[in-house]
Order: structure tokens, then C-alpha cells, then sequence
DNA sequence: AAGTGGTCTAGACCACGCG
DNA sequence: GCGTGGTCTAGACCACTTG
């Protein structure tokens, strides 16, 4: 019945390119080095550099590469697997080396996490800003939202911004009684700030983990963490880590 | 001290962009919307059309917006919230409406699975295809990895490949008795045949979750799911689902 | 047939890291 | 200063959906 094309196959050129550099790099190159430049890359496959650029850029959101502005594209390790677990840690700061606070700050919560608090929406918040940090690279930057209302011991007066501050609310926060907790994970990409401290371009690819704190029957705590999607796969592990190299 | 430039704001045009149009799109759009086509907006934008694309292909990956070839552009409905969580499915195809079982074949697993399987690199699985499906859209396309040593009451020779096969696969594992699992979320971009499933386009971004079923003493199953990152928020709740629209 | 988003080109200039 | 990747342009054609 009319023709017999076998494929048809208007596989788009950027596709092919994909798949004949991932093989390439898998038999040619090793961790760590240097690839051509795109230039050079494009002219060696006869095409525009936009149309390789579309390849690496596939290649770099499944964390085959890694491209830095001035140096040059090199080829990346196999994702390191974060623990996201809720039994790892029941509240946050409980038994952590992982976040280092950096900041906290008083404000108003913005309206999406006001929503999941449960507050009204000028009611303010104590904002702490952390850092996860593995093998001294950052991974995850965070914004936990805690109502002033879920740790009233701490007084508002004491007015010393920064990571004093940022500690003494996470130990105010441990004090509680944790329920239990709720948890998503979505695609999200990196606000200027989250960038900055992940050294990463605004907008490169992040996984948003959202999570709610329940204590006393209402939510004590929000946390969003924005970890570095290139570069991190999120483990919920019963057991032990579960490695997923190619 | 030099200059007092406030900011030297050397901001990118597609973020700047992506900024309007996001605005825009909170205050004088409504979901399932259609928007202008990329040449109206480039022109209004002041811009070259693939700069305006740049913008929009975050808003996309931000699950703001939907692109359908053909059609156009129109304003996205708030992600779903799929529960991933453990306690909700022990084993795949407990009590689940949300899985529909597709195929069945009986192949090699690749050797980044026959790894996390621990067998041998040649030997033998069942492949079992599965879709999820939520309010009737796709959301999720799995491969379920089951070594023939994990269901040996399962008669190679009943050699019916295809949904039938699938299930008595699937009853065959349910009558194991499951010690626990583990769990991976990490970013990756869309096969061809998921992509199709899926109604996405190749390449287009999902996330990956991997999941090793454990059962007397060694891993008895591995499950890579592929949700469309576009449109699904995955949950991990305890408790209820948490919203977390803008 | 018309209109949409998807792919591709061949250029240009800019921001950044390094020597 | 030089080489890298990042941004941007102004076109062209293709694949797909719909009336």
C-alpha cells in the first residue's frame, strides 16, 4: 500500500549529532577532559554552531557534559547521588554537616509558600538561606520560610541578621515536635540568586524539592531547595545508594 | 573608587523577556489560553524570533506554558501532583488503576540495569511496558526489569508476548515478598518511543525515577519511570498533597 | 491551503577565565 | 589579549494540524 519507505526519517540533525558524540564519548573521552571547541566541533560535522549547540546542550541537561563559559566543555562525571530522604533529617539542622547556614533575614513570605503555611499573606517570616555542600561543591541552595508564629522564644529584637541568626531559628525549630512531613520534586529553572551561589548560569536546569513541616497539627516550616539538575540525582533510599552510571 | 554604574545590568534579553511575558501571562491570560504566534510576539518584542523562542523554552521547561506544532502556544494549567511515595504501590500493579500494563518482551537488560539488577551482563529479563495515566493524559512511561530467576514460576515458553504476558509477570511478582526498595529522581531527556508515548517530542525534558525492589537478599526488579517534567510535580507525601501553584 | 511551531544557517558581538 | 562559551540576528525551509 503506496510506498515502502522503510524510517522515513526526518531525524533531525541535532538528534543524530546527539547520539554520534555520546557514543563518542563514551569510547573516546575520559572524565574530566576537554572537548573541542564548538567552532571546531561545528565545522568537523558540517554544521551551524547553533545546530551543535542544540546537541550539547541535550548532552548537558543529562549531565553527560559540562561547559564553562571561557574555558571550554569538558566532560562530567557521573551524578553524585543526594540523599533526600525525610528519615536523614527529621528537622532541619538536626545532625547536619551537609547545609551550612549562610544567611537569614525577616520578611514577608511570598504567596505560593504562604499558601502551603497556611498564613496570611503579609505575615512575616524568618528566611533562612543554606547551602548544601558535597565534596566542596555546591549542590543545593535553600530557602526555609519559618513563620515567627512556629518559634515565638525567639525575639524579633534580637535583631542580628545573618548566620547567628539563621542558627539560632534552626535551633528554635528543633525544639519542636515533628509530625511529619510532606515532599515534591519538580523541574524548575535557577533564579539569579540560587545561580550565583551554585555557580551556574541563571536559568540552567534545577530540581525544586518542596518541603512542608508539619508539627502540632499545622505546617511549622516550609523548605525549598533547588539542587543543581546537571549535576545531582536525588536518592529517597530505603537501603543503601543505588548507582546508575552508564 | 571608578565608576558608580548601579547594577552595569548586563541582563540577557531572554530573561528580561521571559520576565514580561510571565508577568503577563499571571495577570491578563487564563489557562488554556492561546497566546500569539512566535513571529506576532518576536515582532512585538522588538526581537528575533529565536530570541523569543529562548524565553519561551524556559516558560516551557517551567511548566508555564505548552507547545503543540500546528497549533500554537497556550497557557499551561497547573503541574499534577503524581505520589510517587513507596507506601503507595509495594509492588507494581498492587492494587493500581493508574498503571496500565502495554507490553511484555523478553530481552537483555542494558548493562546500566543488568548493574543495578546484579546479573550478568547477557542474561536474560523480562522487559514489561507500562503507561501512567492521569484525567486520561500520559503522564509516565516505564520499563519494568525483571531477571527470569526473580519469577521462575514463569514458563518461558508461554511465549504470548504483549499485555497478557505483561500481567502474569506482574502476578508473578506480587507473590514475592518485598523487603523494601530504592528510590532515585534525577533529569534526563525523552527516547524516541517515550517521547511517542508520552505525546512529548524527543529529547524534550523528563524526570527519571529509578526504582530497585528488593527481595530475599538481592534486588528482585528495577523500574525506570519516565514523567513528563513539563506537567508533573512528584510527590513524596506522608500526609496529604501540597500545592504549589504561582 | 494556510498557519503554527520546529529545525537550520551563517554570520556578529559580548562576557568571562586565563596567562 | 586571546580563546572560550553565551547571546542575538534575519533570514529560510520543514513538519504538523486544522479548516
Amino acid at each position: 500500500m503506496g510506498t515502502t519507505q522503510l524510517e522515513a526519517a526526518p531525524e533531525p540533525k541535532y538528534w543524530h549529532l546527539k547520539t554520534v558524540i555520546s557514543e563518542a564519548l563514551d569510547s573516546e573521552f575520559a572524565v574530566g577532559e576537554i572537548l573541542p571547541n564548538e567552532r571546531e566541533l561545528a565545522a568537523r560535522f558540517g554544521v551551524a554552531r547553533a545546530t551543535l549547540r542544540q546537541a550539547l546542550d541535550q548532552l548537558e541537561l543529562e549531565g553527560r557534559l559540562q561547559r564553562r563559559r571561557g574555558v571550554g566543555t569538558t566532560v562530567a562525571p557521573p551524578r553524585v547521588g543526594v540523599d533526600v530522604s525525610t528519615t536523614q533529617h527529621a528537622w532541619p539542622g538536626a545532625g547536619e554537616d551537609t547545609w551550612q547556614s549562610v544567611d537569614c533575614a525577616a520578611d514577608t513570605a511570598p504567596p505560593a509558600v504562604a499558601r502551603l503555611l497556611d498564613i496570611q499573606l503579609g505575615e512575616r517570616v524568618h528566611i533562612v538561606r543554606r547551602l548544601r555542600v558535597t565534596d566542596g561543591r555546591p549542590v543545593a541552595a535553600e530557602l526555609l520560610y519559618v513563620p515567627a508564629s512556629s518559634v515565638p522564644g525567639l525575639v524579633d529584637a534580637d535583631a542580628t541578621d545573618g548566620p547567628t541568626r539563621a542558627r539560632a531559628v534552626l535551633r528554635a525549630l528543633r525544639q519542636l515536635d515533628l509530625d511529619g512531613q510532606d515532599r515534591a520534586v519538580e523541574l524548575g529553572s535557577a533564579r539569579a540568586d540560587d545561580a550565583r551561589e551554585l555557580d551556574r548560569l541563571p536559568g540552567s536546569p534545577v530540581l525544586v524539592v518542596t518541603t512542608r513541616y508539619l508539627s502540632g497539627g499545622g505546617t511549622a516550616a516550609v523548605s525549598v531547595a533547588t539542587y543543581r539538575a546537571d549535576t545531582c540525582r536525588l536518592t529517597f533510599g530505603d537501603s543503601g545508594d543505588l548507582a546508575m552510571a552508564s
